[in-house]
DNA sequence: CGGAATCCATTGGGATACTG
DNA sequence: CAGTATCCCAATGGATTCCG
């Protein structure tokens, strides 16, 4: 009698909350911080430095998201100067797995992937006097 | 020697490229796109009519992003009036798996994200008058 | 130290109109 | 039909400052 929220099990419609569940990891940085707690309990600083590019704004704003969703818990120790921790609940572990393997396919299909983008960009992006030019010099 | 590109295997240094390869994948559109196309081939106006809530440009963008990768074919039919077909290649194929793992998840894990959220949101959420309110009130 | 708050530039993304 | 182009607003996100 749980199942009475979800009004829309298909994932194609806006109101279906899988989808919704699905768009919440499905970002930039979440996956990252995921892949960073998963050996244990980090402290915002610590994150700020593992994670390479993030500011402290989304790395704020990333934990929040997850702490509201129940994938991670905050932990403030009220000292000075202050020591927050963070780390994965059981819930969070569960998503080890599905992040590590879209991990694993980006690291499989890296070049494959590469090599598409050299050739669409070389296909089109080239301007058309280019190709003119080179026909003009052939004749 | 194909792996000379790869100058960062630490996917929390900006330039490793599984890094980037997966940030390609993960937004909003993507997954569902993908899913999607995975019973074969669609036509474009099929696909907008499908993902519920996309719009003509962000279907153009997520399908030129894809084909760029290598994860879509784009095949367009010189008729009047046009017609375009999207399919997944095989590379593409191999990432249904990934996706759907985290579609799984989304799904079996649903009630578990949204206590949480509302858990979240009741304890902080609340305006410091409504507390003070019911202290005066106490009185 | 771990943020919150502010400012600001860049981008995202919808609506509409137009085209081959 | 499958886009592209334009306009325009909202959200993103970095840099900086401030605070307990």
């Amino acid at each position: 009698m749980e199942t009475k929220e979800q009004t829309q099990p298909d994932i194609f419609q806006e109101n279906c909350l899988s989808r919704q569940v699905l768009q919440l990891i499905a970002d930039q940085w979440t996956p990252l911080v995921i892949y960073a707690l998963e050996d244990g309990t980090m402290r915002f600083g610590q994150l700020l430095k593992r994670i390479n590019g993030i500011s402290k704004k989304m790395l704020t704003r990333t934990l929040r998201s997850l702490e509201r969703n129940g994938l991670v818990q905050r932990v403030v120790y009220p000292v000075v100067p202050p020591v927050v921790e963070y780390t994965l609940t059981p819930l969070g572990q569960t998503l080890i797995e599905p992040v590590r393997a879209l991990q694993v396919w980006a690291y499989e299909h890296l070049q494959e992937v590469a090599q598409s983008q050299a050739a669409y960009d070389q296909r089109d992006q080239k301007p058309l006097y280019e190709a003119t030019a080179a026909l003009v010099q052939q004749r």
